[in-house]
DNA sequence: AAAAACAACATGAAATTTCATATATTTTCT
DNA sequence: AGAAAATATATGAAATTTCATGTTGTTTTT
């Protein structure tokens, strides 16, 4: 029996190093995973930093700048600007902390909330689809998996 | 008993979206799994698209720009771009193809080979260190599964 | 209660990225 | 063979992103 170990343009006799580097595969796999339902959110009108601040706000319905950019995976100041193009075009909103007047929370305004409404349920359904084409694999179990890892990651 | 299924931050009943949404977890795990290395990268002297062009034709010895910005994840526009200053430093060099004279062959220069070299030994490294603190955790499956989704995600 | 340290956000300027499209070359079709 | 389609790369111009740093406000130290 032959083992065929990679893809196509495998020719010499060396082993890949890039097809089976954990790096590599992490953000192979975001990125074609991703790849479908962003172009669902560009379609919407949003891009995808957009799109992720509407997701966290769906879950918290404040958030600061800071917070934002954590949990989008992004700096600061990028996100500064980005929540500025955004309440521009009425899709949050910022106000003020009554106790520390240097804090900004972004909310979603109430087009901002149809539109996560509908998106979620977009990303719902789309998850469910991808994750029953792997239901008859080890990767079903990959939401476990990847919980465990970022758990391990934010330990140390 | 009470179940806590999400993140301090957590303050209501409903259930938290982003944080159990498979797209989400893939992003912040690449992400966040990469950091560390990123920074490494940098050190040497790299960003990290570089990086995996670098890391590409460790494994190639020459690629086409169309084949880099593929593998590489990023746009051809993109990558044509990184090309040039990768070649303006010494890194890569371009070559054309004897019968296809649309094409482009990028190929390491002795000094390119050398900083792919040892990046590529640091990434191997890093990798190994990563992948044993997740050893007693479902989680070192992980490699086997991420190769599987993106088997799935080729093949339709 | 100052001083120092820290935290949250904003911003200028350079660099990068994107998007659409141009150019050149090869392949396919009729 | 000639036309049309496809492929590979390049490029202008607008937009975004990054990096370093500025500003304002809060906490901690001493």
């Amino acid at each position: 029996m032959i083992l065929k170990t990679d893809s196509p343009q495998n020719s010499g006799p060396k082993a890949k190093f890039v097809n089976n580097y954990l790096l590599y595969l992490l953000a192979a796999a975001s990125e074609k995973a991703s790849e479908q339902f962003h172009a669902k959110v560009r379609k919407a009108g949003l891009r995808v930093p957009e799109w992720r601040v509407v997701a966290c706000l769906y879950d918290s319905d404040k958030m600061m700048i800071t917070e934002l950019a954590e949990l989008s995976l992004m700096e600061q100041s990028r996100m500064t600007r980005i929540i500025a193009q955004m309440v521009k075009r009425g899709i949050v909103k910022r106000a003020n902390d009554g106790t520390d007047r240097r804090r900004v929370w972004v909310q979603l305004t109430p087009d901002g909330m149809a539109l996560a409404q509908t998106l979620v349920a977009d990303a719902k359904a789309h998850e469910r689809a991808l994750l029953s084409e792997l239901a008859d694999t080890d990767a079903a179990r990959i939401k476990i998996m990847l919980q465990a890892v970022l758990k391990r990651l934010d330990e140390r």
